[in-house]
RNA sequence: GCCCCCAUCGUCUAGUGGCCUAGGACACCACCCUUUCAAGGUGGCGGCACGGGUUCGAAUCCCGUUGGGGGUGCCA
């Protein structure tokens, strides 16, 4: 592969962020269309919590959404806690060529200097101290005068005025790299040509661009993507908003309307605003993507969700329903789910579904031993008297239908309420209650059809029962 | 505080000086369909933040204001 390089460079956390998702599947969309290379480094450097499994999780998570390991376009993981010593040493590369400068001041020295001489920020009080290395001695970087230019093809050139960056840390006063050095060496030696990331880094941009020409390189291709913000408008967070995209995989979003959703922030695709990953690969240019930050909207992102539902061939939801329908969590036991009944309700019960897992609470009535009775629905149908005739007088007629089909259920149900003068959509609710517990459901004679006589039967009289 | 970014319906956006009486999608409302609820269909509500310029002509260009966000660590 030799065309451009792009990376994602996600930090090792225990989810996956919608956000880095985003930014991910922009960066695929290039390096697969571009016949480039799409590098994962894994920015593990904050020891602590960092563990093997957490990597696991951002690849699957890849793959998730189409972004396969296998893919010949992908690179990686790196691991950049295994480049410390590139880091070192590109740091010493700085200190050769006089780029950066040794300084003992605590951050604590730092601040009181500041407070007597009513400043902000560290003002470069070592550069000419001739200091080396030593115990509790920071490395910084020497900002050169003059201002730098950042070419960025989502917002164009933006300049910074160098005197207003600090000589910033590049390494820690135990000798350690910091993230802003890190992730420039390592974006040198994985020869990145593109970075394409949030818009929160672009502040620091100038800083890290400083560095690749300090360490004679030519800086990469800069885009910031607008942020994805929360109604606050605030960036989304793990802490206010729900941004591990593993939970939405778990709710039961399917993956290629989560792409879809996704590709639609901050870039708009040509033509219908659904559509297939291939031709977005084909389209999305960075040039085209938007200034502003985009609002991630679950009410929308719930409705691509029941488009792509809606557009699965029957089988192919009941198939993609059997994970929630069997969990442990499901809203019945998992030996009382029948897969032939299911199948029987699924192009029933498929346009009614936002998510997979709706799906177990559409159908739970059918493989419940009881139905769960919804109280207020309860009252509210059999309050009135005639309802109460209806169920009886259902069961009466139930027994001698014939066929136990949804047509004949459908016009013994209608004659019954007929009897009563009421249209069959009031009539249907003595019935649906007394079977199914609630008053709102899939079609009441498509499943009574399911559940069978007997058990049908046995539900209405125990309604009966309750009633009389 | 300072620096940077951003600004079209509630939301995501189309729009790159005349094609705009500002288009679409989600949401919302109404109606239709209907066995409840959905789905589907039809229609509706709703926006160029403000003020100055530039121009024959500005949503589109420039300046300012206001508002929002991000950054500014010996965090990543």
């Amino acid at each position: 592969m030799t065309g451009p390089r792009f990376r994602i460079a996600p930090s090792p956390t225990g989810y996956f962020h919608v956000g880095g998702a985003r930014t991910a599947l922009f960066n695929w969309a290039l390096a697969r269309r571009l016949g480039g290379t799409f590098v994962l480094r894994i920015e593990d450097t904050d020891i602590e919590r960092s563990q093997p499994e957490w990597t696991q999780g951002i690849i699957d998570a890849l793959a998730w959404i189409g972004i396969s390991a296998d893919d010949p376009h992908f690179e990686g993981p790196y691991f950049q806690s295994e480049y410390a010593a590139e880091h070192i040493a590109a740091a010493q590369q700085l200190v050769a060529g006089g780029h950066a400068y040794y300084c003992d001041m605590t951050a604590a020295d730092v601040e009181a200097r500041n407070k007597a001489e009513g400043n902000q920020g560290y003002q470069g009080w070592s550069r000419d101290r001739g200091l080396g290395p030593g115990p509790g001695h920071v490395l910084r970087f020497r900002v050169p005068a003059g201002s730098t230019i950042v070419h960025d093809l989502v917002r164009g050139d933006v300049e910074f005025d160098n005197a207003l960056i600090e000589d910033f840390v590049l390494l820690r006063g135990n000798g350690s790299p910091m993230f802003l050095l890190a992730n420039v060496v390592d974006d040198m030696s994985m020869r990145i040509t593109h970075v394409l990331r949030a818009e929160e880094h672009l502040s620091n941009t100038p800083k890290q661009q400083m560095m690749w020409l300090a360490l004679g390189h030519e800086a990469p291709v800069w885009a910031h993507l607008p942020l994805l913000v929360n109604e606050q408008r605030k960036k989304i967070s793990k802490r206010r908003d729900k941004v591990a995209l593993e939970q939405y995989r778990d709710e039961g979003y399917l993956p290629e309307a989560m792409v879809n959703y996704l590709m639609t922030l901050g870039w708009t695709p040509k033509g219908d605003e659904i559509q297939p990953w291939a031709q977005m690969e084909g389209d999305f240019l960075l040039e085209d993507v938007n200034h502003s930050p985009a609002f991630f909207d679950l009410k929308k992102l719930a409705a691509f969700n029941g488009e792509y539902i809606r557009a699965l061939t029957v089988d192919q939801f009941a198939a993609a329903c059997r994970p929630w329908l069997l969990a442990a969590d499901a809203p019945f036991p998992a030996d009382r789910f029948d897969e032939q009944m299911f199948l029987a309700m699924a192009p029933h019960i498929q346009p009614r579904c936002v998510t997979l897992a709706d799906a177990a609470g559409v159908v739970d009535f059918l493989f419940l031993p009881d139905p769960v009775i919804d109280e207020a629905a309860w009252a509210k149908t059999f309050g009135a008297t005639e309802s109460v005739a209806v169920l009886r007088d259902s069961i009466v007629a139930y027994e001698a239908v014939v066929d136990w089909t949804a047509e004949s259920l459908k016009a013994s149900l209608e004659a019954t309420g007929e009897a009563h003068g009421l249209k069959l959509g009031k009539a249907q609710a003595s019935v649906r209650v007394a079977v199914t517990g609630r008053t709102v459901g899939p079609p009441l004679f498509e499943a009574l059809e399911v559940l069978g006589r007997a058990e049908t039967l046995r539900r209405m009289r125990a309604a009966e029962a309750t009633l009389a």
